[in-house]
DNA sequence: CATGAATGAGTCTTCATTCAT
DNA sequence: GATGAATGAAGACTCATTCAT
């Protein structure tokens, strides 16, 4: 049984089937308490890991008792996977939009676009980022994170597909390299496995790469 | 307080000093126990989840009682930390040897060493070693962790600068970014979100990708 | 790390920082669950023994959950440390009252007061002071111990100097032996270890004791 | 169940019922092993108190393996009776024999025998006196405590009967509280609950104390 | 006989979830 | 609706005791 996320029910308008939310938001005060609870559950999740994120201090730090947090949720796996779900929507969205941005100019040109969009979401909130790939891990955050990917990769590809300059056969694996590529060097460093030197490179370095690799689909 | 891990106790002869090692495996049934204790971990890990890896179902997985479990590790951390290190450890003294074999090498050639190396490493336990990334995340895994990726970077970074075909300024830079871009894909893989196609053409576009980017430090 | 003991939150009104009490009771419900644990404690310490006065029993005992009990302490040593407290500031509050009262009285006159108010103190729960016995050993209640302790020596002490028929060069030293030789037989009784015969003449051989002692210390 | 105290078996002839011991000590190693246990458990029990007081420590401690300490004792419980009783019966022969050395002296002669024996004994191994006192309040200990209270009592009893110099009524009341006296400073010090003075003075006082409670029961 | 590996019942403690007030 | 007290299943870990080697 899936339970309608805040994401489903607050902030689009997705046709994904939607299960009777607990109590629906419609008025204003709803909205902010849901707001509240995803902004504890960040900080909670941030502050003292997963397993210390438990109801009870998300309520608390959200400034209302346990009870009413299940108001809203049924339960914690519901609140931790709407959270995760609406950061993993904000970037897709993000991407996406790039992507569009991208379509039709140079490779060289859209990949800067890309790499440029990627990399901003993911840092804006470092913490938050790192945070939620705990959710990522369990059960039903895969399953987010799949939906996510596709739409991705589903992106990069039209963009490359538009791209004037080059010509892919499978434009779906490139994408997915291309999104793999992006994925692996951000995520050393939001878990802080790398020097200050790649964070600062970061983002050159990427292009760099990915015009390499591009520059081999290359039309004659 | 570290706890001796497995990989310390029974694959080096390191003089460290061992704060109080549970046990030593002096018998042959300690480390038939030892190693079943590693192997259920894994498949726990892989079935249920880090959360749901709980010390009861390990043992219970492993044939024994939670008591024997402790017997070896003074907690449940200890354990996931041993055989995080074991994995880590494999690997690393995989890609360790596949640099020095592409030492000197023209870079396409050493490119190619390494990236099956990493690959055939990383996929050959696909259970273990997605089983191992949640672990990873956890306090004393991330020290482990920092310590590996400094050593297969180490050991890019001096392949990197023995090939006799490009020039690097920062050779550091580059080779952490190469292990990021070998690592994403890889990751994305494991955690299946990807397609049959790109596990398929992986190998592939990895050795395209990384030599479209050195490529670029070709000296004239 | 010191947990608010019962005393402290139910009986004084102490600005003393309080590191995180579990829960004050603010509920009319809480206070008798709080009370019913005390009750509980000492009797499980009772029929049990320290050893066996576990957690689940106690709160099995209060008619609660385990749960419960750790809603109000944050682990086993605070409740019993807790109960410890409540029941020695009651002793020690009676016999420094007593000892008020014997202020500037003839030392024979004194004591009679001083080993009337210990003894009454003292087996009035006979069942309570024996089961605190075992918890005043551990860690945390010697702490406790030594300080009421110093308060009733204190107090005794004033008591000996202001007589007005008897001198003492070292009133402390007397004090304490005054008050070792009040809880020598006291204990003994309570453990039940002597004969009803000693019970019966406990109050009145014990003055006689004293009395005999300190007119040693006579004036002229 | 009474199981026998390796006190019954192997250093008394006490007629005592004694039920089948799991191992005669007919050999001299086996009196050196069971020796070895009990050191060891009093130098465990010093220096980690009862509860960290396992039987795995106490074997190792002693030089041997767990398995070895059941050959000798079918319980934990049964050898921590043993050394009590083994403590115990230390004390109370010397208090007999001081009380027999007393016997038919004057009472100030007689008290300052027995004040001298008792703390003698008490503060030569404080550790190990304070540690058992842990032992003693466990059920089996009581037992013991209360056996060879008797015996102290009725020596006590006997040597007050025997002095020319006073009449007691009801001589056994009295031994009663003499002993009580006796035990309750000198527990306080062996706890630790007082100050150097007191334990500097302590011999001198208790025989002020008892010269003074007894001199009222002079003959005329 | 000695050894020490294995056992598992029993401890403390946490936390998601419910429900009376 | 909101609250927070109560619940109890579940987890980590210990240790007395047994028994195969």
């Amino acid at each position: 049984m899936k339970y309608p996320s805040v994401f489903e029910f607050a902030f689009m308008n997705t046709p994904t089937t939607v299960l009777k939310p607990r109590k629906s938001p419609v008025q204003v005060r709803s909205t902010a308490t849901v707001e509240a609870l995803h902004t504890a559950t960040i900080q909670v999740l941030t502050r003292d890991g997963l397993m210390r994120c438990t109801t009870t201090r998300i309520a608390e730090r959200a400034g209302m008792s346990v009870g009413s947090l299940y108001q809203y949720y049924p339960n914690r796996d519901a609140l931790l996977t709407a959270v995760l779900e609406l950061h993993l929507n904000n970037i897709t969205a993000c991407v996406e939009k790039a992507c569009q941005e991208g379509m039709g100019k140079p490779i060289a040109e859209s990949i800067a676009i890309l790499v440029s969009a990627f990399l901003q979401k993911k840092f804006k909130n470092p913490e938050e980022s790192k945070a939620l790939y705990s959710i990522a891990a369990e059960h039903d955050g895969l399953r987010l994170i799949v939906m996510m990917r596709k739409r991705i990769v589903s992106a990069i590809e039209s963009m490359l597909h538009s791209a004037p300059d080059i010509h892919i056969d499978d434009p779906e694996l490139v994408a997915q390299i291309v999104l793999g590529v992006l994925d692996g060097p951000a995520r050393a460093i939001l878990e802080e496995l790398t020097t200050p030197q790649v964070e600062a490179n970061l983002s050159e370095q990427l292009i760099l790469l990915l015009r390499g690799y591009l520059q081999q689909y290359k039309k004659i």
